[in-house]
DNA sequence: TAATGTCCTACCAAAATAGTAGGAATTAAT
DNA sequence: ATTAATTCCTACTATTTTGGTAGGACATTA
């Protein structure tokens, strides 16, 4: 399952979706919408920021905004930068892949069907974006 | 990621298709054989037993085999009851759900894009079974 | 009744999760 | 220049989950 800090991520982003194109969107505003505890709201966002998601802008005015499109964000991207690996195991991660202890991969029967449930969810989650995930709402 | 004991579950598992038919194995040749800490694996083939997945013996000549064919026990089963809920969201998950608090269901674009992503994975976890695990090793 | 095995209860240390606290740095308006 | 508004950074903390271990009770067979 993912984190509850994943969640939020993902609440944050679709508030930000909507506002796409418009002013920046205070921290505070998205909290308070969104029911997000402020201070863990704050480190979320900075690090959306550090991998160009988001941008910022500080003092009056100010607050987060998308840097690319929703169309361009896709949910795979978040859930890694947040959450970490989507794969089942790390022996079939492709961004995080680590071997196994104790476990041949060659003739591993384990690795070779969580492959192929990996490339199935990853399918989807690399399809779908924000702006799915706004559009879908009606 | 699926923890280390579903790992070891399913490392286990696959030992006893290899051997469905035959006599039981003991716990401690299957921890030996496949790595696994014995101990650990003690509360593991318990919990599998728990469920009728496997079958004890106890005493000479006692351990453990599959209750039933490798060709019935599909991996959300062994995933599901070890490691628990497949799906990315509780508000998903078909088996553990729980309501997502500060979310409303029926607006919620994150709960749509989930939904298929869970529907997704399962077409193959369910589908998957401890016999494409062995036979895939070749 | 002794040996061989599973089963049960309880405990433990390390890591991950879900935050909180306090202030520094930057920007904009006065 | 000063002040107010806002993000950003560092560090701390409590709770839960993970990955085990220990010791013996219980059941089965020879
Ligand atoms: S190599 Fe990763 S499970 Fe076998
Ligand atoms: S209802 Fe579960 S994420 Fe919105």
């Amino acid at each position: 399952m993912l984190s509850k800090k994943t969640q939020y991520a993902f609440r944050a982003l679709a508030h930000l979706a909507l506002n796409y194109g418009k002013d920046p969107v205070r921290i505070s505003t998205i909290a308070l919408k969104e029911k997000i505890p402020l201070k863990f709201l704050e480190n979320i966002l900075v690090e959306l920021k550090n991998v160009d998601l988001l941008e910022s802008k500080k003092g009056k005015g100010g607050g987060y905004s998308l840097k690319i499109s929703p169309k361009k964000i896709n949910l795979a991207t978040v859930i890694r930068v947040i959450n970490g690996p989507i794969a089942l195991l790390p022996c079939v991660s492709l961004n995080f892949y680590e071997k196994c202890t104790d476990c041949d991969e060659e003739t591993c029967g384990i690795r070779k069907m969580m492959i192929i449930a990996r490339d199935s969810t990853l399918k989807v989650l690399e399809k779908k974006t924000l702006n799915d995930i706004i559009i879908a709402k009606d």
